[in-house]
DNA sequence: GTCCGTGCAAAAGCTTTGCAGCCTT
DNA sequence: AAGGCTGCAAAGCTTTTGCACGGAC
C-alpha cells in the first residue's frame, strides 16, 4: 500500500480527519466539501479524494459502502455494525458486541481464509417509521 | 415500485435471468453483456442495465455491494451470506443457516425498525492463497 | 394499433488523475 | 532544494436516459 512516501502535513487533511472524528452521521464526500469549503473557499474535491484516500491507508479512516451510488466515511475504526435506514440512507452505529464467533463458524462452512465479517442491518429509522405512520 | 406496467416477453430479459441462473459466480453486468453479445450481436448495454432492474423489481434478481466500484448479480434470491475474496474479489454463496436471531438481538439495542441484515465475510479464497504461499 | 423493448449515443454521477505552482520539511 | 500537497480541469468508469424503430400482445 505505502509506496515509500513520507507524508508531510497538511491542514486540509487534518481538517478533514477532525471533521470525521467530531461528526457521527457518516459523511458522504460532498457533505464534507461543502463543510470544508467554510475555511478553504477554494478546495477542490480531488483534494478531499485524495486526503480520504491517504487517510485510510494510515488507518485512521474507513470507507462504508452502504449500498448506495456514493460512498460515506467514518473515522470510527474499530470494528462495529451498522444500520442503515432503507427510506432515507441514514447511517448509524450499532451499540452491539461484535460477534467474534462468527468468523470460527464461517471457517467451518467454508476453505476461505477468513479475516472478518461486516454486519448491516437493514430497516426504518424513528423518523422514517413516524413519517410514514403520519402521511 | 411497479408504475403499473405490464411487461411483455423479451428473449434479452428470459437469457440475463437464464445466465445467473445457470452460474454462481455473482457475475458483473460486463461478464453478462460479453456472453450474451454471443447470442445478440447488437446487444445494448444499456438493455443489460435496464433488464436487470426489472428483474430486481420483480423479485428474481438481487443486486449486490461488494465494495468494488461496480455491482454484481445474482438469482439467488432467498437469504444467505456472502464470501468475498479481499484479494481477487470473487464472491462465493456461503451454506450457512440464516442467524434470524440476529435481528431480534439488535431490536433491543435500537429504535430502528429491523427489516433484514446481511453478512459479507471478507478473507482469501483457496486459489488466492496458494498465490500468496508461492510468490 | 398500442405501447413495451431495443440499439445507439449522449449524458449523468461519482471518483481519479495530469499538471503547474505552493507549501512543508 | 526536494518532493509531497493543492486547485483546476480533464478524463475515467459505471450506470442511466432520450429517441426512433421494431416487436409482443
Amino acid at each position: 500500500m505505502n509506496k515509500g512516501i513520507s507524508y508531510r502535513k497538511s491542514r486540509q487533511r487534518d481538517q478533514i480527519l477532525q471533521l470525521l472524528r467530531e461528526t457521527d452521521i457518516h459523511p458522504t464526500v460532498d457533505w464534507m466539501y461543502q463543510k470544508l469549503k467554510q475555511d478553504f473557499p477554494k478546495l477542490s474535491l480531488g483534494t478531499v479524494y485524495r486526503n480520504l484516500s491517504i487517510l485510510i491507508e494510515k488507518g485512521l479512516v474507513k470507507k462504508i459502502h452502504s449500498g448506495s451510488t456514493f460512498d460515506r466515511f467514518e473515522a470510527n475504526t474499530g470494528t462495529h455494525y451498522h444500520l442503515i435506514c432503507e427510506s432515507c440512507g441514514r447511517i448509524q452505529d450499532l451499540e452491539m458486541p461484535v460477534r467474534e464467533d462468527l468468523d470460527n463458524v464461517v471457517r467451518q462452512f467454508t476453505d476461505f481464509d477468513i479475516h472478518k465479517h461486516q454486519i448491516h442491518f437493514f430497516g426504518l429509522c424513528p423518523d422514517c417509521r413516524k413519517k410514514k405512520q403520519t402521511g
